[in-house]
DNA sequence: ATAATATATAGACAATCATCAATGAGAGGT
DNA sequence: ACCTCTCATTGATGATTGTCTATATATTAT
């Protein structure tokens, strides 16, 4: 995986607000205008956010008449727990 | 765990050098100035970045004399990995 | 004490980012 | 056709960040 690539998924965790969004997620799909409610934030504020975390691959969107529905992507996370895996050290003792 | 601390752990890795850094330090235990050879940035700016990734709590610092030795801290990365996990959504099959 | 080496800090500057008000685009409802 | 509602986009502004040069600090060698 490139660093730029990389980069782009970590930066969905680098906001305050975006983490609130994420927390809010947690519960299940939510519309934009129920994420908005629970923020102090406007409307083009949270659309940006929730731009930076699609293209992250973070959270999905999904598009209902009027609304739209974000939801966290199970496999974006994926992704960057695996990333992060590969910094763990795993020492391997070997008993004769 | 506050959003401000845990913005600040991922900011680790929201930098292409960082992330740079980190690919190096996942050889293992690497002075300042051995990162620095391998990188196109000056001793300064090298210098801010390790900071910022001792700061987060992913990489370990440990004086020796003249020389800054850093390393990946197993601890910060299994923080980081923990705080993903609470996104993975775990489904339970009861079979009975 | 002086010099040399390794790293950190200060200050300046440009690039990026978060935010907002205004506007645009698409989907229903009347 | 027109209005309303939801969300996205644009453009401007202030804050934050990454980068550099210059300088300071700390350690070791002469």
């Amino acid at each position: 995986m490139d660093n730029k690539k990389t980069a782009a998924i970590f930066k969905a965790f680098c906001d305050e607000n975006r983490l609130q969004i994420l927390e809010l997620l947690r519960d299940g799909e939510k519309c934009a205008c129920q994420i908005l409610e629970e923020m102090q934030i406007t409307q083009p504020t949270l659309s940006h956010h929730m731009k930076i975390l699609c293209d992250s691959g973070i959270v999905a969107g999904r598009k209902e008449g009027k609304w739209m529905h974000y939801s966290i992507s199970s496999d974006g996370i994926e992704e960057a727990v695996k990333y992060l895996e590969r910094f763990e050290s795993r020492e391997w003792y070997v008993v004769l």
